[in-house]
RNA sequence: GGGCGAUUAGCUCAGUUGGCUAGAGCACUUGGUUUACACCCAAGUUGUCACAGGUUCGAGUCCUGUAUCGCCCACCA
C-alpha cells in the first residue's frame, strides 16, 4: 500500500463517504451469519415508516445502534443489525391518498380497495426505499441482506397466526365498545394514540325543565351538542338536593323527549351542579352509567363527526362544532342558557388527524392484555431486561400494572385485513390463517389491524418466525434495543409481552431510551415550525462522521439535546484534527512495522513522554469500552475527544518533534509510537467515526486494499497485551511528565505577559524543586526547547541569580519556578501584584487546610487516605508560599 | 390529581457509590502565517452550583421542603 500520495490539508468527507459505503456492502461486512464458535449479538433497528424521511431523531437514534454494532463487531462477536421498514397504516394510507388527490387521479373510494391498495404497493415500490438510502448515507452497518418490510410475506403470515392464536386462546374478541374515533381517518384508535391537549374551552349552564313544569335541573357541560344522545340525567343518590326528583324526567331540550333523572354514584355532588347529562353513545363514563341503569345507547354522531338524524332535520349533517354555536344559541333563544364559563380542560387529539377524537360506541377488535403483561412485566422487575436510564421503568410498571385492552382493528384498507370471516346466514364468525374451505356465504373482516399489531413481533418475526429459522436459533433473543421513550407503550412493552408469549423469551436484554432532540430554544423539532434540519444537508456541509460525533458528543443521558446545525463544527473540527495528525505523522515517512504491537521498539527505551501518552491511551481503551458497556456514549466520545485533542495532539506530537528532527534511531522509535498510539486511536474512534477511521487506516498504510478497519480488534487495555515493560507503572515518572507540561504553560505564560510573540526564540532559567526533578528536567531539555520555543532553558537547583541578571519575571509550577531573564525590561509592580495574589491566594489555602487538618473529628473520621492527601496538600501550599516569599524577596 | 425530570460560567452542558482550590465546548479578550491543522496554536476573562432548612469531619453530590420550567399518566361532567 503506497503512503506517498500527499493528503490534502483539510479533509474531505463526501468523496470517502462516497467510496467507502458502497465497498463495505458489496464486500458483505455488514452481513452477519450464524457461527456456532462466535457469540452473536444482534439488533433490531425500530423500523422506520415507510413514508418516512431521515430526520435527527433517526440520525440520532441509529448512530447509537451503529456504534454498538461495530464496536461489538470489533470485539469478536457475530453480528447482525436487522433493519426494515413498517407499513404505518394510517400514515401511509393517508399520505398516498393526498399524492392521488394532489395528482387529480381518482380518490380511494372512487378506486374501491383492491385498486387502491394496489396504488399503495407502487407507492411504496417508488418512495418507500428513501428513508433506507438516506441511513446508508449515515454509514449504519445494517444487514441489508435481512431487510424486511412488516408486509412482507412472512411477516403477514406471522400476524395471521398471532391472531389466530390470541383469538383461539380467548384474548382477542369481539365487542361493542366505547371506542377513539378519529373522524379524519375515519377509523378507531387504540388510547395510546390519543394525545391530549390543554385547550381554553366553555363550559355551559343550562337548564333541564322537569316535565311537571315544577322546575328545572341545572346542568354543566363542555359539550352542549352530545345533548341529543341523552338518555337520563344522573345525580347522586345520597344528594339531598335532587334525592326526591330521581325516577321523575325532564323534557330534553331541542327535542321532544323526555329522559329520566336516575341515581348513580358517577354524579359527584361537589362537582359542577351535581347533575350529570347521561351520554351513553358518546363518553366512557355515561357508557358505564348507562350499562348500569339499562339506558339506549343513542348514537348521534356520523363517522365524520357531523350529526345524524337522530338530532333531528336542523342539526342533521351539521358539524359537531357547528352544532355546538347553534345549539347554544337556541338554548339562549329559548332563555334556557343560564351561565357560560371560559375553561381550560384536556380534549383528545388524533395524533395523525390533529383533530379532536369522538369516543363512541362501536364494534371492534379488542385484545385483552393482562395475562400478556403478567410475565412481561416481570422480566423487567426482576431484571432479564434492562432499562436505560433505569428511570423509565416506573413508567412501564405503572402501565403495565393498568393495562387495558387494546383495540386492535382499524377502518382503514392498508395494513394486515384481519383474518376472520363471518357467515350472514348462520352469524357465525370464522378465524384462521385462511379462508374457510367449506363453502358458504364467508365475507371477510374489511378491518385491518393496527399498524403495531406487526411492529410488535418484530424482534423475532424479521427472523423468520414461525418458521424455525437457524437465524432466529442463534440470533434471538436480540442483544440491545435503541428506541425513545415516547414509543415505550406502543412499541417496547408490547415487544416484550409479544417475545414472552410466542418466543418464551424476552426480546432483548437492554433498552436504552434515546434523547428527545430540540432546537435551540427548547421547541420540538417539527415540519411545521420548520426548525427541523435536514440531516442530508447536514451531512453534505459537515460529513456524516461530524454528524454522528456531534450528535453522541452533546446528547446528554436522558435529557432532551438542543441541536443546532453550529454544534456539528465540533465533530467537523475534530475530524480534521484528526486527519491533520495523521497527515503530519505520513509526511513523517512511511508506516513502521511496530504499528499493531510497537515490536520494533526495545521498550525499556521508551521515553518519559512515551510512556505517559501510552498509560494515556490505556485510559481511553479502558474508559471506551467501559463506558459502551454501560450505554455512556456520550462520556466515550467525550474521552476519545480528549485523548486525541489534548493528549495526544497538544502535547504527544508537540513533544515528539524533537526525536522526530533528531532522525536516525530515535526518530524510528517516534515513527513506531505515533503508528501504534494512532492505530489504537483510529480503532477506538472506528464506531463513531466509521469513514474517516476507515479512510485513515489505508491512507496510513496500517491496512491493505483488501482490508477493513472493522474487521480489526477494538483496542483493550494493555494489560492483555503482554508489554509488561511499557506497563510498569511509575506513577512519579508520569506526574513528573505532567509537571513539565505545567512548567511549560508557565514558561508561555510568562512570554506572553510580557507581550513576546510564541514564536520568538527566548532563555528560560528553571529552578527545580528537588533532586529528583532536576535530573528529570535535564534529561527532558531538548523537548522543554521544543514546547517553548526556547533558545535556552538551563536547570538548576540553585536561586535565579539576581544579582548578575537582574529581576526576571517567574512563574511556579510543580517541578520548579521558571524565570524569563528580560534584562531590566520587568514590570516590577505587575510582578508584585501578581506575586501579592499568589500570596494571599496561599494563605487563604493554607489556613482552611490547617483548620481541615486541626479539626479531631476530621483527623479520626475521614479515611486515612483522605486525611493523608489533605497533609500532603498543606505541604505543598506551604512549600510553594516559601517560594513566592523568595521571590517577592528577590523582587525587592 | 398522580408520577418523572431539570435548575452549575453570557449560551449548551459534564461533574457515576459525598473528599473541588467546581470543569468542557461555544462565545468573548490578547497575541500569533513556528516546516499537521486558522476547521489552527498560545495565553487569558467568566460561577452566592435555583432557594430554605437538615444529615455529615466534609454537600454541586444525600434527605426534607419551596419556587420556576418541561414531560408523562389520569374518565372528569
Amino acid at each position: 500500500m503506497s503512503t506517498t500520495k500527499e493528503m490534502p490539508k483539510a479533509y474531505e468527507p463526501s468523496a470517502v463517504e462516497n467510496k467507502w459505503y458502497p465497498l463495505w456492502e458489496k464486500r458483505g461486512y455488514f452481513h452477519g451469519t450464524p457461527d456456532p464458535d462466535k457469540k452473536p449479538y444482534s439488533i433490531v433497528i425500530p423500523p422506520p415508516n415507510v413514508t418516512g424521511i431521515l430526520h435527527l431523531g433517526h440520525v440520532l437514534n441509529n448512530t447509537l445502534q451503529d456504534i454498538l454494532i461495530r464496536w461489538r463487531k470489533m470485539q469478536g462477536y457475530e453480528v447482525s443489525w436487522f433493519p426494515g421498514t413498517d407499513h404505518a397504516g394510517i400514515a401511509t394510507e393517508s399520505k398516498v391518498e393526498k399524492t392521488l388527490r394532489e395528482a387529480g387521479e381518482p380518490g380511494r373510494d372512487e378506486l374501491g380497495r383492491e385498486n387502491f391498495i394496489e396504488k399503495v404497493w407502487d407507492w411504496r415500490k417508488q418512495y418507500g426505499g428513501t428513508i433506507i438510502k438516506q441511513l446508508r448515507k449515515l454509514g449504519t452497518a445494517c444487514d441489508w441482506e435481512r431487510e424486511r418490510f412488516t408486509m412482507d410475506e412472512g411477516l403477514s403470515f406471522a400476524v395471521r397466526k398471532v391472531f389466530v392464536e390470541l383469538y383461539e386462546k380467548g384474548y382477542i374478541y369481539r365487542g361493542q365498545r366505547m371506542i377513539n374515533w378519529c373522524p379524519v381517518a375515519q377509523t378507531a384508535l387504540s388510547d395510546e394514540e390519543v394525545i391530549y391537549k390543554d385547550i381554553a374551552g366553555k363550559f355551559y349552564h343550562y337548564k333541564y325543565p322537569l316535565s311537571d313544569g315544577s322546575g328545572f335541573l341545572e346542568i354543566a357541560t363542555t359539550r352542549p351538542e352530545t345533548m341529543f344522545g341523552d338518555t337520563a340525567v344522573a345525580v347522586h343518590p345520597e344528594d339531598e338536593r335532587y334525592k326526591h326528583l330521581i325516577g321523575r324526567t325532564v323534557d330534553l331540550p331541542l327535542t321532544d323527549r323526555k329522559i329520566t333523572i336516575i341515581a348513580d354514584e358517577h354524579a359527584d355532588p361537589e362537582k359542577g351542579t351535581g347533575c350529570v347529562k347521561i351520554t351513553p353513545a358518546h363518553d366512557p363514563n355515561d357508557f358505564e352509567v348507562g350499562k348500569r341503569h339499562n339506558l339506549e345507547v343513542l348514537s348521534i354522531m356520523n363517522n365524520d363527526a357531523t350529526l345524524n338524524s337522530k338530532c333531528g332535520p336542523e342539526f342533521d349533517g351539521l358539524d359537531r362544532f357547528e352544532a355546538r354555536k347553534k345549539c347554544v344559541r337556541m338554548l339562549e333563544e329559548q332563555g334556557l342558557m343560564l351561565k357560560i364559563e371560559d375553561i381550560q380542560h384536556a380534549v383528545g387529539y388524533s395524533e395523525r388527524g390533529d383533530v379532536p377524537i369522538e369516543t363512541m360506541v362501536s364494534a371492534q377488535w379488542f385484545c385483552n392484555m393482562k395475562e400478556l403483561a403478567r410475565p412481561a412485566l416481570e422480566a423487567v422487575k426482576n431484571g432479564d431486561i434492562k432499562f436505560h436510564p433505569e428511570r423509565w421503568s416506573k413508567t412501564y410498571f405503572h402501565w403495565m400494572e393498568n393495562i387495558q385492552d387494546w383495540c386492535i382493528s382499524r377502518q382503514i384498507w392498508w395494513g394486515h385485513r384481519i383474518p376472520a370471516w363471518y357467515n350472514d346466514e348462520t352469524g357465525e364468525i370464522f378465524v384462521g390463517m385462511e379462508a374457510p374451505d367449506e363453502g358458504g356465504p364467508w365475507r371477510q373482516e374489511e378491518d385491518v389491524l393496527d399498524t403495531w399489531f406487526s411492529s410488535w413481533l418484530w424482534p423475532f418475526s424479521v427472523m423468520g418466525w414461525p418458521e424455525k429459522t437457524e437465524e432466529l436459533e442463534y440470533f434471538y433473543p436480540t442483544a440491545d434495543l435503541v428506541t425513545g421513550p415516547d414509543i415505550i407503550f406502543f412499541w417496547v412493552a408490547r415487544m416484550i409481552m409479544a417475545g414472552c408469549e410466542f418466543m418464551d423469551e424476552i426480546p432483548f436484554k437492554n433498552v436504552y431510551f434515546t434523547s428527545i432532540i430540540r432546537d435551540e430554544i427548547g421547541r420540538k423539532l417539527s415540519k411545521s415550525l420548520g426548525n427541523s434540519p435536514d440531516p442530508l444537508d447536514v451531512i453534505d456541509t459537515y460529513g456524516a462522521d461530524a454528524l454522528r460525533f456531534s450528535i453522541i458528543y452533546i446528547a446528554p443521558v436522558g435529557m432532551d439535546i438542543r441541536y443546532s446545525n453550529e454544534k456539528c463544527e465540533l465533530g467537523r473540527n475534530f475530524a480534521n484534527k484528526l486527519w491533520n495528525a495523521c497527515r503530519f505523522r505520513q509526511m513523517q515517512g512511511p508506516v513502521t512495522e511496530g504499528f499493531r504491537d510497537l515490536s520494533g521498539v526495545d521498550h525499556s527505551k521508551l521515553t518519559a513522554d512515551e510512556k505517559w501518552i501510552i498509560s494515556w491511551i490505556n485510559e481511553a481503551i479502558a474508559m471506551t469500552n467501559k463506558s459502551l458497556e454501560e450505554f455512556r456514549f456520550h462520556f466515550a466520545a467525550h474521552e476519545i475527544y480528549e485523548l486525541v485533542w489534548n493528549n495526544f495532539c497538544d502535547w504527544f506530537i508537540e513533544t515528539s518533534k524533537v526525536r522526530l528532527w533528531a532522525g536516525g534511531e530515535e526518530k524510528q522509535q517516534a515513527l513506531q509510537v505515533l503508528d501504534f498510539v494512532l492505530f489504537k486511536i483510529l480503532r477506538l474512534l472506528h464506531p463513531f467515526m466509521p469513514f474517516i477511521t476507515e479512510e485513515l487506516a489505508h491512507q496510513m498504510g496500517f491496512l491493505g486494499d483488501n482490508e477493513t478497519i472493522m474487521h480489526e480488534r477494538y483496542p483493550q487495555p494493555l494489560e492483555n497485551m503482554k508489554i509488561p515493560s511499557i506497563m510498569d507503572k511509575d506513577p512519579d515518572l508520569l506526574d513528573m511528565v505532567e509537571a513539565k507540561f505545567q512548567l511549560v504553560r508557565a514558561g508561555r505564560s510568562l512570554k506572553a505577559n510580557y507581550g513576546i510573540a510564541d514564536g520568538k526564540k527566548v532563555n528560560y532559567f528553571v529552578k527545580a524543586i528537588n533532586q529528583a526533578n532536576a535530573a528529570f528536567l535535564k534529561q527532558e531539555t531538548a523537548s522543554l526547547k521544543t514546547l517553548l520555543n526556547a533558545e535556552h532553558v538551563e536547570i538548576s537547583l540553585e536561586d535565579f541569580d539576581v544579582e548578575t541578571n537582574g529581576a526576571a519575571p517567574s512563574q511556579l509550577s510543580n517541578c520548579g519556578t521558571i524565570y524569563l531573564p528580560l534584562k531590566g525590561l520587568i514590570d516590577l509592580d505587575e510582578e508584585m501584584k501578581k506575586l501579592d495574589k499568589q500570596k494571599k491566594q496561599l494563605l487563604g489555602w493554607i489556613k482552611g487546610s490547617e483548620a481541615k487538618l486541626s479539626n479531631e473529628k476530621f483527623l479520626s473520621k475521614a479515611p486515612e487516605k483522605v486525611v493523608n492527601e489533605a497533609k500532603e496538600h498543606l505541604e505543598g501550599l506551604k512549600h510553594k508560599l516559601q517560594r513566592v516569599e523568595e521571590l517577592i524577596a528577590d523582587l525587592k
